[in-house]
DNA sequence: CGCCCGTAGGTAAGCGCTTACATAACGCCA
DNA sequence: TGGCGTTATGTAAGCGCTTACCTACGGGCG
């Protein structure tokens, strides 16, 4: 009960009590070095008793490592965010890493000013989910070998490490799947078309529907923006035409339930009438009603991977981070129907 | 061009460039203490030149302060947590502050891992979004005097700094709204019963209900859980009644987004069949169809508030924060109408 | 029996920075 | 003109920790 200024206890607080060096003291706490079996236990338990753990600034300067990590993200908004949060968290967590978050709200300037403090030596890396345009700063990390890896890597040609999902089978797939139940008029609503992933998607339905004859219809696809207003509209728009089509792809899911709306507005059933299918498989996909249909991104593993090779690139400093893609898959639920007049 | 090993610039290598000693090199860039213009000018240009960027560990470690807090969230699944977050977000981003993010996946002991590592000198201070029950470490915190405050405390009787929404008026505005329209017989879907916020907002419909001569009818009282599915089952419940309802309010806009699912696929069309009201004003609500009329809390203000108090509290040790609660409102779209007999 | 090696633990040199304190030059007022 | 307050800058003492280096002890082995 002797007291310091109720201020932080710290490693020589330990030392004095448990009677040994506070080299010691750091060579228990991090299981490091020679130390006899008495004195660990000597020192743990002081530990434990007068309530001592490390001053991470203090390890990290020491160090050189800060055991913390940086995640720049354009924001949180959808769930496709937490998503890959979650297997970048659960990641991390096993290597005992934190994680800092830098959100740039699609502000070019706040993103740059990130680079500024987190190369301040506070992260010993960095993942990045950037928006659309490859972000210039990205070079900068590049050239000063600053461990950094890309999450679906939405810009250009990029060619550092990153790890993204096969958009293009994808798109195929979800085509294929709707022309295997029978449609042959089959919409498509469009995501961001700036961004590669959303073209990736589009090219894959055009070449589905090539694939077995069917030329892609050029009123059947609307340009959206993968958020749900627009998925309502291009919905909308698509149930106006003449001759309606069956089944609508949606880019992402999000659209999709735009589109869901759309559709139950329109005076149809979702499945019955025209059948729906998704992107993505964000945990709402499975909670609407119907059930979605959807192409499974494999959200968790993406940044479970995108986090392993961060820490192993942070580690191997000599490491080249190769390019990873991860498989889509198809989650048939309840979305989909085999057309009416069938 | 000289260059050291690629690695780090330090303020040694500025001082020694622009011919002053480092403390000096300290001033300008916390611009602090006294420097003549010419010498102030001399070392920026080489700051500039050469690169420099202070390192934020060793700064923490000398000046006491990291310019970091820790934000302690449950998960980031719903918007709700994003909206908190945009708003904690802009006010640290003003202060110059960075985040740092621990998601405790409803894991209690994950918590507790948590507060170790925070306390581990890395943060200033505290933000907990706290689950369910009010964590016992909290009190720990309370005792070490360290800086932090509740947001949408769930918890019970906590007294500790804490902001909030003033969840029950927000319950009986909804209902009071609805009874305005018409409505008599008015169904509920509640929130997660072990929250408070889900109790008070349950309190404010029966309570509305009672000042307009409505008998509170237990059977249109389900117990939800502020997911999706169950808004989706609840709602259901409560269609198959007889009489059927002519209005539900949801305590939540995703309780309410299931059970709009409910309500179209019955064949009833929302508002004009069955009105329908939700809580939170999350941004989707605005951009589901019809756009829901709901209760907005105003979350993003909750998070920018919390974050001032927190600010302050770092700021001003003395200071006892308060409990603060901001109000909410009601906020009408297209979601309600009067009931159709009328 | 002298050496070398494996084990245990102390000593001290930083990591990069902030800041209290010391020093010095320069008016300016009494 | 001596003393003092201002301004400008250097010196050095840490912040709490890791780690390289050194000492010391006890065997086992040739």
């Amino acid at each position: 009960m002797s007291s310091q200024p109720p201020g932080r206890v710290t490693i020589e607080d330990v030392a004095r009590e448990a009677d040994v060096s506070y080299a010691t003291v750091s060579r228990v706490v991090n299981n490091k070095g020679y130390v006899s079996e008495e004195t660990r236990l000597r020192v743990n338990e002081v530990v434990d008793r007068i309530g001592y753990v490390v001053n991470r600034q203090a390890r990290g300067l020491a160090g050189g490592k800060s055991q913390v990590i940086g995640l720049v993200v354009p924001d949180l908004d959808s769930s496709y965010m937490s998503e890959i949060i979650r297997g970048i968290d659960s990641e991390l967590a096993a290597a005992s890493y934190d994680l800092m978050l830098y959100t740039t709200r699609h502000r070019q300037n706040r993103e740059s000013a990130h680079v500024a403090t987190l190369t301040g030596g506070m992260v010993d890396g960095l993942l990045l989910i950037l928006p659309t345009a490859s972000s210039e700063y990205l070079t900068t990390f590049r050239e000063r070998k600053f461990p950094c890896v890309l999450i679906d890597h939405r810009g250009s040609n990029e060619t550092g490490p990153s790890v993204g999902a096969t958009n293009y089978q994808g798109g195929y797939d979800a085509t294929r799947y709707l022309i295997e139940l029978g449609h042959k008029r089959i919409g498509m609503i469009t995501g961001n078309p700036e961004m590669v992933c959303a073209v990736d998607r589009l090219k894959g339905y055009q070449q589905a529907l090539r694939d077995n004859n069917i030329s892609p219809d050029p009123d059947l696809i609307r340009t959206g923006n993968f958020y749900q207003p627009r998925g309502f509209e291009c919905a909308r728009e698509l149930l106006s035409l003449n001759p309606v089509p069956t089944a609508i792809f949606a880019a992402n899911d999000v659209s999709a339930f735009g589109a869901m709306e759309a559709i139950r507005d329109s005076g149809r059933r979702i499945g019955n009438d025209i059948s729906l299918i998704g992107f993505d498989d964000i945990p709402a996909a499975s909670n609407v009603y119907p059930p979605l249909t959807t192409v499974r991104q494999p959200l968790y593993e993406m940044g479970a991977t995108a986090t392993r090779m961060l820490l192993d690139l942070i580690g191997n400093p000599a490491r080249k981070g190769e390019r990873v893609l991860l498989p889509t898959s198809l989650v048939i639920r309840d979305s989909c129907r085999p057309p009416a007049g069938q």
